[in-house]
DNA sequence: GGCATATTGTTGACTGAGTCAACTATTTTG
DNA sequence: CAAAATAGTTGACTCAGTCAACAATATGCC
């Protein structure tokens, strides 16, 4: 199985180039829509920016919006003259103004954003509740990716499962996994029944699931469930490649082991794989030892299970 | 539970209106590396519809992109005394002219296309394979919600299951069922330990599974799995909102019958529950006859099952 | 058939949005 | 401390698109 990333293939390639059509056109729809405001979009996308993101330098504005220098000045220098926008000269650096909105350029702005907002919310409001969901998730999904990483202004928020997560746990980890290291189907399968067995003698006092989400995206996951009265077994961790390097794993890890002391566990202990490295190193790192090794034959691979134990 | 369809969240529209302005910024980025072409943003729509959708009316090609007829008058003018466009008089409709691409047309636009595929390729090649596969999927999901409904262009697909499938099948329905009906998670955990259970004991000579697939988007699946030597059972069909209407829920139906017809069993037997009446009219109309019924308390419900059988 | 109305495509006059290069004032870097 | 980079401004320009008016043709309706 080669780590190799492949080229993207023309099927891909052309898939995306239809969507950027299409969002053209569907950009286009939408300026039309404000078209009888007293402003242009981009004079909308700069007073958006004001608005949001308190005083910022003339610089900042244009290269967040991706504006020419001199046409900002420009604009900028219209909106001083309403007396919609106020700048204040920097400390910092003698070169930069500090630019805000006034009362007026916020009374001015108001209205634009709730057209916009009114906009949106009568595109939305065809969809079904869950349709709603699916298309906040897909456009998060496409901003994560064609966007340059994870900024650090998104933190990921744990919380419990809820309808749909097992699945979604066991559809990513079964691709994830037949992707890095060539596991068949069986291995979803193994998750899949995993979760439901979790899910279907779910014990909230003893048992407890994490789920990691970022913008409303799963991002991560854990399962402790109860192995005996003083033995709880730690299941399912997995981190999203797009999310990995932030420590979830190890937050993760600790969550598990902070629930499993305070419910009164002695021992707390998990099953993994050799291969599964980066995982290893969280388990080692948070104080769990190596009990057991053997070889087997799983998902279409041989494999070395490891069994690994913390002492609470 | 109500069906009736709740208003958007704020922090829905917000979502949308982000999205909104990151893509505006995308596009934006996009058309800059156009920029050293001798064509601008709109002459190379241009092209690409000409170049893409055979002869059309200038109307038309102003309708679709959203063009102002004068400004695209112009343009095609200039296309023309370049002698990259030819137009011919329509026989339907004296006002009309079809347009078409010159070899010399298509000669000055490949170069173009050719940039716009590589751009779009160094894009997707920073992702892994995955990555693109969740990217392409998720703008698919957008321009499917987005847009004004399925378009009659766009066939559904069935193939056998691969990984990610199952854990997918879960999600859905676990979140579907739950919307429209109010089940708990423990339909999902049932509809994962099917799937599963599908996956482990797989038998390729009597049992199979089909997925429904639009534009790469999983819209609808059935399982048949071996019950005895002569007794298949139908198991998990379910179709996507956004495919309904289309008879894929009978199509799957008639698939799962002619196989098992095909591989001798004698009786194919399904379970459902009465709450689900779309499913059940296509039982009956591909000649199931009700054969049990009992009630059951599952999912958090008080429901009725009823087992369904069709003589092969 | 005939008239009102709509549609296709064209043109002139115009504006809004953005580019480019040159410039000053300031800050950063080697 | 000199050279290079950055913030902001301005003049001259182009490109993209709008608006209104118009001729030619097509469609609906009595």
């Amino acid at each position: 199985m080669s780590h190799m990333p492949k080229l993207p293939t023309d099927e891909q390639i052309e898939r995306v180039r239809s969507f950027n059509r299409f969002y053209t056109r569907h950009i286009g729809l939408l300026n039309e829509g404000l078209l009888e405001s007293a402003f242009s979009l981009t004079e909308a996308r700069v007073l958006y920016e004001l608005a949001h993101r308190g005083p910022v330098t003339a610089a900042d504005l244009g290269r967040e919006l991706g504006l020419d220098a001199g046409y900002l000045s420009r604009l900028l220098k219209r909106f001083g003259a309403h007396g919609l926008t106020r700048r204040t000269p920097s400390k910092d650096d003698g070169r930069q103004f500090l630019l805000s909105l006034t009362d007026k350029g916020l009374a001015a702005f108001e209205p634009l954003n709730q057209a916009s907002a009114a906009q949106v919310a009568t595109m939305l409001s065809r969809l079904s509740a869950g349709e709603r969901e699916r298309l906040t998730q897909a456009m998060t999904t496409v901003e994560h990716l064609i966007g340059d990483g994870p900024r650090p202004d998104r933190p990921y928020i744990l919380r419990p499962h809820r309808p749909g997560d097992i699945g979604w746990i066991a559809h990513r980890q079964g691709i994830l996994y037949a992707q890095e290291y060539g596991w068949d189907e069986t291995f979803e399968a193994l998750v899949a029944e995993i979760a439901a067995a979790f899910v279907r003698n779910f014990d909230p006092a003893r048992e407890r699931c994490w789920i990691a989400e970022r913008d409303g995206e799963i991002v991560g996951s854990v399962f402790l469930v109860r192995s005996s009265d003083e033995v709880a077994k730690l299941r399912l961790l997995y981190v999203e490649p797009s999310a990995r390097g932030l420590g979830l794993g190890g937050r993760l890890t600790e969550e598990c082991i902070a629930f499993a002391r305070d419910r009164g566990y002695r021992t707390l202990t998990l099953w993994t794989n050799d291969v599964l490295v980066a995982a290893r190193r969280i388990y080692q790192a948070k104080g769990f030892r190596l009990v057991k090794e053997e070889q087997h034959h799983s998902f279409g691979k041989d494999l070395v299970g490891q069994t690994w134990d913390l002492v609470l």
